[in-house]
DNA sequence: CCTCTGATCTAGACGATGACAAGATTAAAC
DNA sequence: GTTTAATCTTGTCATCGTCTAGATCAGAGG
């Protein structure tokens, strides 16, 4: 890769990929998911309007590779939570495993806001695919981890991950997206997303409260 | 309102506003919400291209307009089924409600897919607040109901409506636009919402099926 | 050192879109 | 009947995604 000087640039770029998905973020960053394009990505890395289409194909090929690094980035992060509790605790984990999501959600917002996106994104991406299974499967373990121990043993494996599942995502998307982060008396993600987790820990009937484990 | 004839068009249309917004229900149906254009719409009905800018300002206002729209049908639904279940049992009653939910999500996908979007959608719209925010207050009602009873009375309940706003959203979300509708081998939304809803009834702890009710 | 090949990028064009401005047409208030 | 305001049309501009053809470069093989 050869860079140029200040003025003339180098006709190769020498890794334009990686440096596309950056001006992607911050383009999120700065105008919003609608901001994206692919001739403003380009302009931003010092490339001419149509190169980007020669390493993702179209924009939802740029941006379900963008989606694809959120998915890698997410799995990391709650992977990491989920060990960071004790493995004969698997109610923590599975809870960890949940702010560790909503966390991401919020710390990541311009790749969250586009991770679940079908209509802008190339869904059939098989990167794309593999990436979003494999953060699918961090919480299945968890919540696994949990029922066989006897916790909610008697519910749909299945469909007990769905729940937990469920339940981080809409916090994440009413709070990213939605009307939770833009009220202005309440309460912060950190207390949101402990309790929420709490509440489904603890379901209607009980009455303890295990916000502060 | 004259109608013209079938050639000749009337100068004025009549009813714009409101044949727009189906217009748009119908190109999110056909094409999502990416093909959703003041221009296509204004094709449909049968309108100059710049006719739906007199009436909403703007792309965004024309879609702040339909996601409203869609706020006031998830408000009537989410009541209507809240009064469909007795007074008495107040479990049952937010159950029935995020059922609810998720089950408008599935049928209304073209409205759903807009009413969470900030970065297409006018989001400071007045009414479209108020609309929003009346959503919610059906779903807090049935919380706070629950709490008078005993149940869960522990937990704060403005955080409390928002797990259970969570819950079904999420639910919504990943079976609307997520990888949930799209897996092959997955429940009906009907098992699905139903078991989601009662996973959050019964909690981590508690091994009786409440599915079931 | 030279040539060739494939990867990488540029340049130009086309149709479609959102937004704006200025004017035409109509309904309704007065 | 006249005036006024609402409603709609026509024309225009910058921008965008995508396509095509061609330019430039890196590296392998001789």
């Amino acid at each position: 890769m050869r860079k140029a000087g200040k003025k003339g640039r180098a006709y190769h770029h020498g890794n334009l990929p990686q440096s596309l998905l950056a001006a992607v973020a911050a383009i999120i960053r700065e105008r919003g998911v609608g901001g994206v394009s692919l001739r403003e990505a380009a302009r931003r890395v010092g490339v001419s309007h149509a190169a980007p289409a020669h390493h993702f194909r179209d924009k939802a090929g740029l941006l379900a590779a963008f989606a694809a690094q959120g998915f890698r980035r997410l799995t990391e992060q709650m992977e990491q939570a989920r060990l960071g509790a004790p493995a004969d605790r698997p109610a923590e984990r599975l809870q960890a495993v949940g702010i560790a999501y909503v966390h991401f959600a919020a710390a990541n917002a311009e790749h969250f806001r586009v991770m679940f996106r079908p209509d802008i994104v190339r869904a059939d991406d098989p990167d794309l695919q593999v990436c979003s299974e494999g953060a699918f499967q961090v919480l299945t373990t968890a919540v696994g981890d949990c029922q066989r121990v006897g916790l909610a043993a008697s519910a749909n494996p299945r469909n007990f991950a769905v729940a937990a599942w469920s339940l981080v995502h809409g916090l994440a998307t009413l709070w990213v997206d939605g009307p939770l982060g833009r009220q202005p008396g309440g309460d912060s993600l950190e207390t949101l997303s402990l309790e929420v987790t709490a509440v489904f820990g603890m379901g209607l009937g009980n009455q303890q409260d295990r916000s502060q484990p």
